[in-house]
DNA sequence: AACTGGAAATGACTTATGTCACAGTCTGCG
DNA sequence: CGCAGACTGTGACATAAGTCATTTCCAGTT
């Protein structure tokens, strides 16, 4: 029980410099979070607690307009942290957070977190790193948006989503495609039918 | 020299709870450097070597388009940061930064800031709570972009810029706006003439 | 094999946004 | 004073993107 808990923190880009020691000692204040398919992790503009460690499983951050309609900003999986923002700023979840798959999680609480941070500086080096990390990426989700039509967007996922899970064959890569036409529409925001059109050619 | 340095750093969220002696040292260590309206500090993709304190003026950061059009992410002023990113992700520049007026600038190089914050984890923590402010702007910015129309964009960006600029009257608020349409377009995420149609109503 | 529910494809149409071209306005400067 | 240059306003038009409605496809179930 224990051991998985420290496991699966020891994989992680944020803490995986602990000691042995350390690391049962963050894990024995870890919450465990098992959540089923599109179930709701926490809303944005909610007070936030803590953060969320994937385990295992995937888990979507999107933010929902008016009509329904949601924008992904990013998508995490194991060993990939989920609400950092709100712990060192203090505010409320930004985005909305779902579960793509069935998933399991650990929450850390916002004040244990900031504990270890400040005990190991290393460890705030690495927080840093990965806020800068995720900061580039939004860049280019901006510089996507605003500047590139739904067509090359999309080109970008299909290539960024080809080197993730493709596998290389002789003359080219395969992958199987994942999602549906309607989530990749949400990456890229557009909609379900353009999508379906651009993917066409 | 040194004290106007020093005293810069100081107003900076960044670094201003380190001691006299502190931002003595690290105020030896940086480099100052004037920009002209208009003049180039970096451009994106460029190797960093370091980050920017803007100690008066302000300077844009935005990504460009094939066509020429600019996309701005944030715009800078006296006791901001700039190119925090690359320094702690250790890539190039996300984006072109560019002074909208003259302005003065420190720089630090990407060394002297990772040293810092390895002796003090409360630095750390403030370029935490800075990276994830920029992040949730980030974020607005995304949903912005994704899922409201101009109009709405710019509704935004009009009372942002009361809040920030405008002196309250009564019954109202007033404020000049300094930008032209076509730098408001650019934050906005249009071109000109949209921004002067809608502005009309 | 027939049914069913969730995608996907697709045609027809609307609309927001962008493009181009040009005329009007303002301001500082020689 | 009057010109130059920069910004703004607008009409006319092109087009990417979104909306709606309908049909087709397909995998899983009974």
């Amino acid at each position: 029980m224990a051991t998985d808990k420290i496991a699966a923190l020891r994989v992680t880009a944020l803490f995986g410099t602990l000691t042995d020691e350390e690391l049962r000692a963050l894990a024995a204040r870890c919450m465990e979070r098992r959540l089923s398919r599109e179930e709701v992790l926490f809303i944005a503009g909610e007070e936030a607690r803590g953060l969320y460690v994937v385990v295992s499983g995937s888990v979507r951050a999107f933010l929902a307009g008016a009509d329904g309609r949601e924008q992904v900003i990013h998508t995490e999986r194991a060993g990939a942290i989920l609400a950092d923002v709100p712990v060192f700023d203090n505010g409320t979840y930004p985005a909305t957070a779902v579960a793509d798959e069935d998933s399991v999680l650990l929450f850390i609480a916002k004040g244990d977190v900031r504990a270890v941070c400040l005990e190991h500086p290393t460890i705030s080096l690495a927080a840093l790193k990965m806020l800068a990390g995720r900061l580039r990426r939004h860049a280019e989700l901006v510089e996507a948006l605003s500047l590139r039509e739904v067509g090359q967007r999309l080109a970008r996922l299909l290539l960024t989503e080809a080197e993730d899970r493709g596998k290389r064959l002789e003359g080219g890569i395969t992958f199987d495609l994942v999602m549906t036409n309607g989530q990749i529409a949400a990456r890229v925001g557009s909609v379900r039918e353009v999508v379906s059109r651009a993917l066409a050619r």
